[in-house]
DNA sequence: ACATTGACCTGGGAGC
DNA sequence: TGCTCCCAGGTCAATG
């Protein structure tokens, strides 16, 4: 599930259950995610007082008096409140008990997320700390854009989903931003004249903004946080509508692969 | 410094 | 039904 958005739903729908509570029990039933689990990381999160939760870009902090619980949910992961408890299931990694009975359950089918301690600041911690600036906030401008990609060879589409350009734009609203912005996914970073920059960045930050504000994308069966059902579907304009007719000039969409990861875009209005 | 590719995992769907 | 192959929301590490 988790770009942005879905990780800005998943922090929206815990928060209210956790803050100011205190941790009582912690289990952690599979310690192989993308990095191993500390062994000891219930003992750093036992009796902790959950003071905030926030978001830096698909990371979750959970920050106490003593250090910051860092998770990222990474292709398949996914997080929910239980009111009540629940015989785990395959991929029910971790369960996070708290003294008003919440449990914070950790699936992850792939594996690829993590959970991770840390007694110091956690924007500083090696994962965080060279991350580029959060799209939605105001240091995220076309003329940083500009700048930052100066020089820079490598398709706009990838330069985009670089964490260390700007966070939180995965594979779903780099594909949908660029076709909003009439920009060619294929083109050199570099090659983006001032205009486009900022038609990119405004772009980035509507797409974004629109997917919060319905929920994020669900594209399988998703359980909410709350354990309500899933999120509303966001109406994508590309992605996943490969040869299907594009909205804005009614010709068929081209997919193609750029890294690995697929590609939607309209050949007529997304030109180099 | 930058760009590209492989690696980590499991599950679901298509095709035979 | 069952097998094989390909694909999937991320991103670090190794390589040139």
């Amino acid at each position: 599930m988790p770009e942005l958005p879905e990780v800005e739903t998943t922090l929206r729908g815990i928060k209210p259950y956790l803050e100011h509570h205190k941790i009582i029990q912690v289990t952690v039933r599979h310690h192989g995610l993308r990095w191993p689990v500390p062994l000891d990381i219930n003992k750093s999160l036992q009796d902790q007082v959950i003071t905030k939760i926030e978001r830096r870009g698909k990371y979750l902090l959970f920050k106490s008096l003593k250090g910051t619980l860092i998770l990222h949910l990474g292709m398949s992961g996914s997080l929910q409140i239980l009111t009540d408890f629940l015989p785990p299931k395959k991929h029910d990694h971790i369960d996070l008990v708290f003294d008003n009975h919440m449990i914070l359950r950790f699936t992850d089918p792939r594996r690829f997320g993590a959970c991770l301690w840390t007694k110091n600041d956690p924007f500083q911690h090696e994962l965080l700390k060279s991350l580029g600036p959060e799209p939605l906030s105001h240091s995220f401008t076309g003329v940083y854009l500009f700048k930052k990609a100066k020089g820079r060879k490598v398709a706009i589409k990838n330069f985009i989903m670089n964490s260390q350009v700007v966070v939180g734009v995965g594979n779903i609203y780099a594909t949908e931003a660029l076709f909003a912005a009439k920009i060619h996914p294929e083109m050199p970073a570099g090659d983006l004249t001032p205009k486009q920059a900022e038609t990119l960045t405004k772009n980035i930050k509507k797409t974004l903004q629109a997917a919060i504000e319905k929920g994020g994308t669900t594209l399988k069966d998703f359980t909410q946080s709350d354990g309500k059902p899933g999120y509303f579907k966001l109406k994508l304009k590309v992605y996943g509508r490969g040869g299907q007719l594009c909205v804005r000039c009614k010709i068929p969409l081209t997919e193609i692969r750029q890294g690995q990861r697929s590609t939607v875009y309209c050949s007529s209005c997304q030109k180099i």
